[in-house]
DNA sequence: TGTACATCAGTGAACGCGCGTTCACTGATGTAC
DNA sequence: TGTACATCAGTGAACGCGCGTTCACTGATGTAC
């Protein structure tokens, strides 16, 4: 009955960083399960966690370091991610399977958090500094295929046309889920990986 | 000085409809030029025609209608300058150079209209019916793609791989214009043109 | 062991904002007589 | 030709809302003596 009347029994143990921990926990929440693109405000953030809105303001300086910080996280799991299907795949199989293990983990982490996904590669340009730029996490993104992909052509190797394939590849696959998400009637997640099978098909 | 104090002058001639589209190019306007893509307010848009807000409701049930009948228009140009691109090419070079030039007309509509292209296909899921879904101009740019697929290969054709080459088509075309937007650093048009015809050499 | 105090994680109330939408209105035009 | 009236495109003021952010506070914990 008195919900809502405790109030947090506060952190203390030098950890307030334990509550930073659960603000992301419940944006990333808001964001996958629940809610529209826009639900992510900080009062909403706030009311998924279980604290005043104000108290947000103790681990992010703004509503904009906590998306950017969400993101960054999310590209480190998307990155994270990735290696670990290469990892898993290519002492057993080689790396043509394991690149292909990587493109089918690619595209089923942006349809398990299409709402994450799209805030990873919405269009915010940012328009940085060229040092921003350099260290924006799509471009470890970037690096990683291209890494794989010339592994994958050890053979006839050459950067530049590694380079050119990594960016076809991943164009495809970003391309291949984003429609995926925006056709109106669902589109079944087997024939989605049929497509990309053909894409890897195609291209090496 | 005075400005601003003006009252609209009425159409009359039965032809209120021409706000109608004033108001539409407005919120047009306010998507390609200006602004950020929740700029696309009611009372911004009224701003930007010179007109009072509660005036939209003239002629839109409410802001759904509106951004509804946009996307609705934006699919329609699309689908009108795929067309063109096609037949201004076909006759002079045959159906394969008719395709690349689709292909790049796709690509420059994205790029040059991204608020607009990222609202036709953003993720609003909205799961109609199939009957809804069947009207969706997606399906309509869909079918466009299976059809001039389906001409390039008239010798060696058959439905079932038109359709997957048409899907692997648009979908790297979707992802290369996406990716391109996306990313924190200028991608020069010149080298995603070169990917599109990449992607065309991979596919026919 | 007991008391005074500093720390600082978390809070409630309030701000000003722009939004979508409703409502009763205004006032120019076209029509009826 | 002149007057009364109907039409209806467009309006100003107001509503309630959720938002991001600020501010002075509270109150439990840890530390100093």
């Amino acid at each position: 009955m008195s919900e809502g009347f405790k109030r947090r029994t506060p952190s203390r143990l030098g950890e307030g960083a334990a509550l930073k921990e659960e603000i992301l926990r419940a944006a990333a929440r808001l964001l996958t399960e629940t809610g529209r693109e826009q639900d992510l405000s900080l009062r909403a953030v706030a009311r998924e966690v279980g604290i005043a809105a104000p108290s947000i303001y103790l681990h992010f300086k703004d509503r904009a370091e906590l998306v950017e910080e969400l993101t960054r996280r999310a590209f480190g799991r998307l990155v994270a991610e990735l290696r670990a299907a290469w990892e898993e795949e290519e002492e057993a199989a080689g790396p043509r399977a394991a690149l292909g293990a990587m493109a089918h983990r690619y595209c089923r982490f942006a349809w398990d958090n299409p709402k994450i996904y799209r805030l990873m590669f919405g269009i915010e340009r940012i328009e940085g500094s060229r040092d921003q730029a350099a260290s924006h996490p799509l471009w470890t993104v970037h690096q990683l295929w291209v890494e794989k992909v010339a592994v994958c052509r050890a053979d006839r190797s050459g950067h530049e046309e590694d380079e050119r394939l990594a960016k076809l590849l991943w164009s495809a696959l970003h391309g291949l889920v984003g429609l995926a998400m925006a056709v109106p009637f669902p589109a079944d997640q087997r024939n989605l990986a049929q497509l990309v099978d053909d894409y890897l098909d195609l291209m090496l």
